[in-house]
DNA sequence: GCTCCGATCATCT
DNA sequence: GATGATCGGAGCT
């Protein structure tokens, strides 16, 4: 394991996301400390390049950070309930990030369960929702930098072995086969349900 | 295991 | 006013 430079987080989200698999993150909330490792991640490219990304029509307040310092933690409300997590790739003023989708606990796991009663602990960090609870991180720590206190992150020594396929719950243009930018550690417990996205009205 | 469906609201049109 | 990078529960196989 080790710490990442902060040039390591300007390559190409389809480049990064694989390259993260396996890598260790921590947060350190006012209630303890929770590290999760990450088997489950998309990638998605920026203004104009992507029509699955947030940033796919130019800069907005809430993709802002996006377009800002990579290595810093994209985060965003979905679907009036959930916390999902990016971490920023490319060098500052291009906007793309890698989507956080699934990981397992491996430390802090007692405090990981207080955060959601009666899950399993397969379950606790198993889809970006859940992840993001699991780790304990607010909405409003969005913008912060991954590579400082209260968070740290250390990534492999060497790629893993890792499958490829669709992303998870894009629709539109940006889902499909022309997208192969989710990526995932094969028969990892971490890895999020696959959701069959709904078909087009017939 | 699977499918269907409702919750719930910031964001953008 | 519609949509969505989701989740958990109900009910079925």
């Amino acid at each position: 394991m080790l710490t990442p430079e902060r040039a390591f987080f300007e390559q190409d989200p389809v480049r990064l996301a694989p390259l993260l698999l396996g890598a260790v993150l921590s947060f350190a909330a006012p209630d303890g400390e929770v590290a999760i490792r990450l088997s489950e991640l998309e990638a998605y490219r920026g203004v104009g390049e992507d029509p699955g990304s947030h940033a796919f029509r130019g800069r907005t307040p809430r993709n802002a950070v996006m377009f800002g310092e990579p290595g810093r933690l994209y985060a965003y409300f979905s679907y009036g309930m959930h916390v999902c997590l990016n971490i920023v790739a490319r060098p500052a003023g291009t906007s793309s990030g890698v989507l956080m989708r699934g990981a397992t606990v491996v430390r802090g796991l007692e405090l990981a369960r207080r955060r959601r009663p009666g899950v399993a602990d397969r379950d606790l960090a198993r889809g970006p929702g859940r992840l993001s609870r699991a780790l304990g991180v607010p909405l409003e720590v969005g913008g912060s930098d991954l590579l400082a206190p209260p968070f740290s992150l250390e990534i492999l020594d060497a790629p893993l072995h890792h499958a490829t396929g669709p992303r998870t719950g894009v629709s539109g243009d940006g889902g499909g086969a022309a997208y192969p930018w989710r990526f995932w550690l094969p028969g990892d417990e971490g890895v999020s349900p696959y959701r069959r996205h709904r078909l087009a009205a017939e």
